[in-house]
DNA sequence: GTTTATGCAAATTCTTTGCAATACT
DNA sequence: AGTATTGCAAAGAATTTGCATAAAC
């Protein structure tokens, strides 16, 4: 199994960037560009609060609305992990549009850092007959191994 | 496969809230057998607000104060399910004193509801070497059966 | 020149706390 | 009396919006 724990983006050249946003129909402006740099270059899912602290250049509402575009356009989707502020993170877009990717989120209750184990997919379940399920997320809490020992 | 979609609970009686506080180390006040009613009576888990609206009687600090001592105790859960607010609910309690109950929910993205999905049980999934796992939430967002029609 | 994007400031929403008053033992 | 609980008011934290300016087409 393919244990692999960083979610590395080959999205370090600025006209990486541009392509993807055009490809999914968003204008690549300047403070867009960098906001998606900015979560391709992060291992882990970012807060609003972090990259502003990151993208001093951009304001907050600019950041906020440029990854509330990204999220209607199905270039990031979001995870709560009990830190009290969403997360955002680029999707890993495995070919379709789907609102949440399809790997499992690990939220350390020590250091309170949210980390994506790429090589753990979610679990389907079943739902009860009546409900239609579009998006599944699951999230484990416990302790990273850095703060393991 | 057990497809009972509402949580259920009896504890319609007064009494019956007090001897589950106690059992739990909480002094049964009468704000706290409120609360703890009215979550037992819900079918569903239930936000701050929605409980403050409910309750009129008792003041949202006051709400918020039995939760939290409630969850320290592990009488109540939290859920987020991307409405934005914390969603609380009582611990179907599996004989142990975990943190997270072993269902899954599910969120409405029409009525923006969440439903507890009793007979649908939390999948394990492996995590890397190094990460210690406590607890798992799945989430699972769609369309629910009055809004599907 | 019209549309789109941005920055600044402020409104909203949800959560949490300080403190005085009340109730319990 | 002494501790624990509650209500009221307000502080914090995070998200979201209005509006005037600036940039892009």
């Amino acid at each position: 199994m393919n244990y692999e724990i960083i979610c590395t983006f080959a999205l370090v050249k600025q006209e990486d960037c541009v392509e993807l946003l055009a490809s999914h129909g968003v204008r690549p402006t300047s403070n867009r560009i960098i906001v998606l740099r900015a979560l391709a270059l992060s291992a882990r899912p970012l807060t609003l609060a972090e990259l502003e602290e990151k993208l001093l250049s951009v304001d907050k509402s600019g950041i906020f609305r440029a990854l509330t575009l990204f999220r209607e356009h199905h270039l990031v989707h979001t995870i709560e992990d009990g830190s009290g502020a969403l997360r955002y993170e680029l999707c890993h877009g495995h070919g379709g549009d789907d609102d949440d990717d399809l790997h499992v989120h690990f939220f350390c209750e020590n250091c309170h850092r949210t980390f994506c184990l790429d090589g753990v997919s979610v679990p389907q379940v079943g739902v009860p007959p009546g409900f239609v399920a579009t998006s599944a997320s699951h999230i484990v809490k416990g302790i990273c191994p850095e703060c393991g020992q």
